[in-house]
DNA sequence: TAGAATAGATGATATAAATCAATCAATTTA
DNA sequence: TAAATTGATTGATTTATATCATCTATTCTA
């Protein structure tokens, strides 16, 4: 990536779309992407299964729960929420995916998904016919691998998770979750100390399995001490110092 | 499977040891393995792969934290913790894994273990060297197929313990972690409502994040009340409707 | 753009499970 | 096999966070 885009507000838009992202070859996430380690060739083969959806807005499902597995996602822009319902039709939500993601490798061992992926944004993905993926991914050894890989991630963030959950009191536990919100900001190259985040804090409150009064005392409280602001769907980090001390450097994805 | 062996009692086993598994074409957790859905000729080629470890005894590691992945495991006998250290060195215990289980798909992202895994109990493995077999799984596609499954299931379930920890209250949560147990070792055609169970309850306290206090007072009332017991090691559940009810159904793992 | 619905903030109170403490039982090891 | 270590039980107390309640701000929608 030469060109660096700034962070620019697009409404409801957690990262900038990118304007030259009409193929993998030319797309800035391609190393985060089934694309990451193919030669040229490939990359066209690779290319060739891939569908552009049109964005998608707020409230559109990619897919849902029990629906059959066709098609595996990458996020290009906008923020996806993966979730599945309890008994009483509480929310409980798996994750948070934003560009960069790939969605529905959870669905592969029993062709169903098992959960529900939904935008919360003016969202942009990639769609790529699993069938077909996993022909391609036979014949060429790297996308084989990369597919393997980020599953294997999957099953790592997945364990990481709940290592927050157990591990982490209230207040760590949101801490890190902006902190590594950030991270993830930061490694794509954007900027991070400030940034739109499109999640509701009472979905920040059920992935973290806490109640969201919760989450609103310790984000009045970040505020108030100057650590960190999350208002209106932007995050200020005023002390990343303080932040990293709270939030404790354990299990923190660096994707 | 033709022959039902008996569980009888090996000291420290949680499944018998099969008399018949010194192949893959012979075993009886094949459908569980890598194994599964493979031809005749196939399972051979996987076969000669595979090296039939001697007996772990308790306390021996197959991995720990931080080593090289050069091998998957499949477990044949006994039962595998696998687990982390937080920064008290206290243990974060993902999972404890049976006969028919798979170890180390978590590995293949950074081909480095993110955890340990240790035996509890004399135990048995089959080792799978991992890049023999991820170039064996390019040359058959079954296995490939059955390889993204067993890795796809393991984010499901890891999901799923997280809803567990999340969602249910303690007594929920140690009713349904007996009964998971339990379903499993029907799901094996093996006795269910009495078997030996060799972890420790301070463990079981740390997997589905209680004290030891907790699991203790609540397998107390459990025997009281005559719906389980968990004494020396042995289940016996007297009651399996009143057990159901109270774990609940929801995000129970049926393999 | 007004009214309704949803989200967020803040205070008072309740509670499930943790922590602390003291035995008792079982397992390891010397 | 005795002593030491580790695990399990049970009771008293504490505490982090949930719940309940009310109010305000924001976002939808007709």
């Amino acid at each position: 990536m030469t060109v660096q885009i700034k962070n620019f507000k697009l409404k409801g838009s957690a990262f900038p779309i990118s304007q030259f992202s009409s193929s993998c070859a030319n797309c800035g996430l391609q190393k985060l992407c089934f694309a990451n380690g193919l030669s040229e060739n490939d990359l066209v083969a690779l290319d060739n299964l891939v569908d552009r959806k049109q964005s998608l807005i707020k409230g559109d499902y990619l897919y849902k729960t029990g629906d059959k597995l066709t098609s595996f996602f990458a996020i290009k822009a906008g923020t996806i929420k993966v979730y599945s319902l309890d008994d009483d039709k509480n929310e409980d939500i798996h994750g948070f995916y934003l560009p960069g993601d790939i969605l529905g490798l959870d669905a592969l061992a029993f062709s169903k998904h098992p959960f529900s992926a939904v935008a919360l944004d003016v969202s942009n993905v990639c769609e790529i016919p699993f069938e077909k993926l996993t022909v391609l991914a036979g014949k060429i050894p790297n996308l084989n691998n990369q597919l393997l890989n980020l599953m294997s991630q999957e099953i790592v963030n997945s364990r990481r998770h709940s290592s927050v959950l157990t591990q982490k009191t209230a207040e760590q536990k949101v801490a890190y979750f902006i902190l590594s919100k950030a991270l993830k900001f930061k490694a794509r190259g954007y900027l991070y100390t400030q940034f739109r985040l499109n999640i509701l804090h009472k979905d920040v409150a059920s992935y973290l399995s806490l109640t969201p009064e919760t989450v609103s005392r310790i984000l009045t409280k970040f505020n108030k001490v100057k650590i960190v602001s999350w208002q209106k769907k932007e995050i200020y980090i005023y002390d990343e110092v303080r932040l990293r001390e709270i939030a404790g450097e354990r299990f923190m994805e660096c994707d």
